[in-house]
DNA sequence: AAAAGTTGTTAAGAAGTTGTTAATATGATT
DNA sequence: AATCATATTAACAACTTCTTAACAACTTTT
């Protein structure tokens, strides 16, 4: 699964000209134009590392630094971007929580070098996830995601969307569906697993079309 | 306990002015006088920071780098200085597992606060200390914490709250929490848990919902 | 176009899980 | 030996999830 990366700038041309090049190596990208908007990204998805412009409107950077490492999350890496080149400054960051800096105007590759050493640090356990058309599963967590949003799911509905994400794009059948979360053993009826697929599909909101019915064979997960 | 660093600098002067400094912030510190003699002291001493200068005498300081991140230490940080300013060599320096660099002449103080913060990522590993919404557990003094306020705690309830704070975000199954603390040959009701959770919650106060169940799965520790 | 079958969805009871208390057991301390 | 703190279990209440049945909305077949 992609690694997500939120922008906090307002510059626009700059924003996008960071997007492109993140999203090239492979990131995913959202960006914020000041410090509640990033926020909301933050309280709402998962993000697993923040690029932060010292020059905002409203809220300043520095405050929202200090938000993030004292409330929020407190072990979310954060490079910061910024067109000061006071020294007391890069202090005083670097000790309220940011891994590094970069002075404006910065080199896209360096950029992304730091990115990843800092990324290559934090990464390290890396768990086993699979991913299907935005649809995460972290199996060991029991953690499913839609779209970066975490989604409240239950065992069974969470067994089900894990086989329709593993076998993306397969038709499964209701017997195979049984098998893997029921059991070989399986006492229930197969609607049963239309009950739960109804739950899952109103979970997943927008994406629950996700899950297509196959008439006479089963369920398979699809754009 | 305090951390060392291993500097590896050829110039007396510039080794002893960052030795003298690091000492002062309570850093044990180890001076290298080219990378054959660093090797040495990684194989024999404990290190938690490399401060290489590239400019060294015999083996170059890339080729040390690479030596460290390929065979020997693979995740011992290392920040790097250098007096070169070549975008390319610090992309490369990034990409082959340094964690920083620092451009010659540099403040001390910066660079006691980039080293700072590398080991304060770095540090989580060695956990002597981890903390989560608010919940702090000092593994070694067997002390818990809410909002600085020190909990009373029984040797069970520490465990299973150290265990969850630990794994913070992820679900953590009864049988992962009884193999945690009773060990692997574990002869107790997985009901035992349940019941040492509800005096967790019920010393935690109003943050004893920090801990959420997950009917048919297990506990995670989550806002 | 009607019939037959399949799937979607809801609601309600069944089944099972978790929260909590109190009683009992264990083990350490004096 | 008596006391104390802690750990465990059993029991029941409170709660959640699961399952089924029922019907509506579709598809397919004839």
């Amino acid at each position: 699964m992609k690694e997500t990366i939120l922008i906090i700038e307002d510059d626009d041309y700059i924003a996008e000209l960071i997007e492109f090049n993140l999203t090239k190596e492979g990131y995913e990208v959202i960006i914020a134009k000041d410090a509640n908007e990033g926020l909301m990204f933050l309280k709402i998805n998962h993000i697993d590392l923040i690029l932060l412009d010292l020059m905002l409107p409203g809220l300043q950077g520095e405050e929202f630094l200090e938000l993030i490492k004292n409330k929020e999350k407190k072990d979310l890496p954060i490079l910061i971007i910024t067109a000061k080149t006071n020294e007391e400054l890069f202090v005083k960051l670097l000790k309220n929580g940011a891994d590094d800096f970069l002075i404006k105007p910065f080199s896209i590759k360096v950029l992304l070098a730091k990115i990843e050493a800092i990324l290559r640090r934090t990464r390290r356990d890396s768990f086993n996830s699979i991913e299907a058309f935005g649809i995460e599963i972290l199996p060991d967590e029991f953690i499913a995601r839609v779209d970066k949003e975490e989604l409240e799911l239950t065992k069974t509905e969470f067994e089900i969307l894990k086989m329709l994400v593993e076998n993306k794009g397969k038709v499964l059948t209701r017997e195979r569906i049984l098998q893997g979360v029921w059991g070989f053993d399986a006492m229930v009826s197969d609607r049963t697993i239309d009950v739960h697929v109804s739950k899952i599909r109103k979970k997943l909101k927008d994406k629950g079309n996700l899950i297509k019915s196959i008439p006479k064979v089963g369920y398979k997960l699809i754009l």
